[in-house]
RNA sequence: GGCGGGGUAGCUCAGCUGGUCAGAGCGGCGGAAUCAUAAUCCGUAGGUCGCCGGUUCGAUCCCGGCCCCCGCUACCA
């Protein structure tokens, strides 16, 4: 297996200013599903997930609480920490901003973006909008009710002026549209990459990339009354990971340049512009995908404390289960489209899905083996029309699922899953098996068979976004472990027969309706 | 203002380069079955495919105009 293909997949760093939201557990959670998805693809998958610590917000945040930046990060990051491990995230690192290599690789990039001319030093005064963590054009804000002076998004600004360093991006517009010219699947969904693209042709400014006033953040090298600008530092962790700047190393030659960040669709252009600009400078490959995402929303309305309905993602797990949840958000929301949910909405997901369609699927069919059969898994007879059509369609769903995997469809894999899992139900019921008890054992055999392979390559297929339930429902079947790869599906891959199953049990319990919950 | 994407059954949405394109899922309604987690299966939804014109033998899908929604972006003040 020395030669897998290697498969690098990044989420955004998350900002720990506040404990996580539903948005960092959307992403955290299809991330983990592409993660899951390539390994058992046969992918050498490194999955890397992680906090952004710096920046004024987190400086403000802490002085606001009377705490200081140190103090409150370590009190949020571990909420992160624990959200993704909560989530059943397979993530195989974890970077943290604030950590040590991680200073070395930004000092690293700023050190060769430098010595590529990228880098001078300039004068930025302006209006700053410390919330929005942009300047803006004196023309650009207005003065509200109250005669504050307020940005575009109505937020506050106040006038700074200070000495920066600049970054020379005005010199990469042309080498950003070639790169979304060569790689038109650069930015998904393509949408999102035609309005970079057209962000990118209407002229790029070189762009401020270092702050004096505040010193929370990662020192810019000889000069340390600057830190680096947010993004900057941002950025870096994808490549700190992989061992920046030792660019000689295993580590980084195996897994860079990155197959896929996803992102959340507002920091697109972070991802689009100014990281390839970056890594360009500094000589650095670039990435082959930034798929953007888009944002949840509560019965409609975007999530905001003052509204008060602001989902925690931990609450959700314990009401549904983390199964429940990573399906229905998969399922439910076209990914990198924006999504709704309601308590309706996944009650009704996860019990016409999970517990009616294929739970109690399973469930009767392994009965039936259980009570009727010993047990046994049996030896099918000649397979019928109605037998070959439904294996025939269980073995193109690893053909579908791939393909809708190559654009992070993860919506259109488990589409071509649960097809397979309706046509089944349609099969049992059409076939009749409890009817052949008596009437053709042979046959009932048969049936039982013919089901049993098909939940096969359901619960294999069923993995990446449903780890824990999809291992018990493999269990059930008695699949070896060993045998649960991608590699074990398709046509001519079938299950073994003759095998003692152990005693069913149900894999997705139905919801019901009880007090409090999320 | 510019650019882009949308407005299709109660809800969420599929419908590629015009002629079974009027569809799927969920909900609702009726029926069948009773192996199973009161789960499953079958049938049913008569919706001006945003509005008005046009091209065509024929347009939801092509063209023009208009209304509304969303995203990106610009500017006025």
């Amino acid at each position: 297996m020395a030669d897998k293909p290697r498969y690098y997949v990044t989420t955004a760093i998350a900002y720990p200013n506040g404990p996580p939201h539903i948005g960092h557990a959307y992403e955290a959670i299809a991330t983990d599903a592409i993660a899951r998805f390539m390994r058992l693809d046969g992918y050498d998958v490194l999955f890397l997930t992680g906090t952004d610590e710096h920046g004024i917000k987190m400086l403000q945040t802490a002085t606001k609480e009377k705490l200081s930046p140190q103090q409150l990060v370590e009190r949020n990051v571990p909420l992160f920490m624990k959200m993704v491990e909560r989530l059943n995230c397979s993530n195989d690192d974890f970077i943290r901003t604030t950590e040590e290599r991680h200073h070395r690789a930004s000092i690293g990039i700023w050190q060769r973006m430098e010595a590529a001319g990228d880098i001078y030093v300039g004068k930025y005064s302006g209006w700053y909008s410390v919330r929005d963590e942009a300047y803006y054009d004196e023309d650009e804000t207005r003065l509200n009710e109250q005669s504050e002076r307020v940005g575009p998004q109505g937020t506050p600004v106040e006038w700074v002026e200070e000495e920066s360093y600049f970054f020379r991006l005005s010199a990469y517009q042309q080498k950003l549209l070639d790169l979304y010219e060569r790689h038109p699947d650069f930015v998904l969904p393509k949408e999102r990459l035609n309005e970079v693209s057209a962000f990118v042709k209407g002229g790029l400014q070189d762009l401020s990339i270092s702050r004096t006033t505040f010193d929370w953040g990662v020192k810019v090298p000889g000069n340390a009354k600057h830190v680096m600008y947010v993004w900057v530092d941002a950025l870096t962790n994808y490549i700190t990971a992989v061992g920046y700047p030792d660019v000689d190393s295993a580590q980084f030659r195996r897994y860079w340049p990155a197959d896929l960040h996803v992102i959340g669709k507002d920091i697109v252009r972070f991802h689009a512009v100014y990281w390839p600009a970056f890594l360009m400078s500094a000589g650095i490959e670039v990435p082959r995908r930034v798929f953007s995402h888009g944002f949840l929303f509560n019965r409609g309305e975007k999530m905001s404390k003052s509204v008060g309905n602001v989902v925690d993602p931990f609450a959700l797990a314990d009401a549904f289960g983390v199964d429940q949840m990573r399906y229905f958000f998969l399922r439910e929301v076209p990914f990198g489209q924006d999504g709704n949910y309601s308590l309706e909405a996944i009650v009704n997901r996860i019990n016409a899905d999970l517990a009616n369609d294929l739970g109690n699927l399973a469930q009767r069919s392994l009965t039936m083996i259980a009570r009727q059969l010993d047990g046994v898994l049996p030896k099918p007879g000649a397979f019928s029309d109605a037998d070959k059509a439904l294996l025939a369609m269980a073995d193109s769903m690893i053909v579908k699922a791939r393909e809708a995997m190559r654009t992070q469809q993860l919506h259109q894999v488990l589409n071509a899953v649960w097809a397979v899992v309706a046509e089944a139900n349609r099969y049992f019921a059409g076939e009749a098996p409890w009817a052949l008890a008596k009437s053709d054992p042979g046959r009932q055999g048969t049936v039982l068979y013919v089901t049993a392979e098909a939940i096969r390559q359901v619960g294999i297929l069923a993995q990446p976004f449903m780890p824990t339930a999809a291992a018990k429902l493999l269990d059930l079947l008695a699949v070896p472990l060993a045998e649960r790869q991608f590699a074990m599906l398709g046509q001519g891959r079938r299950i073994a027969a003759g095998t003692a199953l152990p005693a069913p049990s149900p894999v997705f319990p139905r919801y019901v309706e009880s007090e409090g919950s999320a």
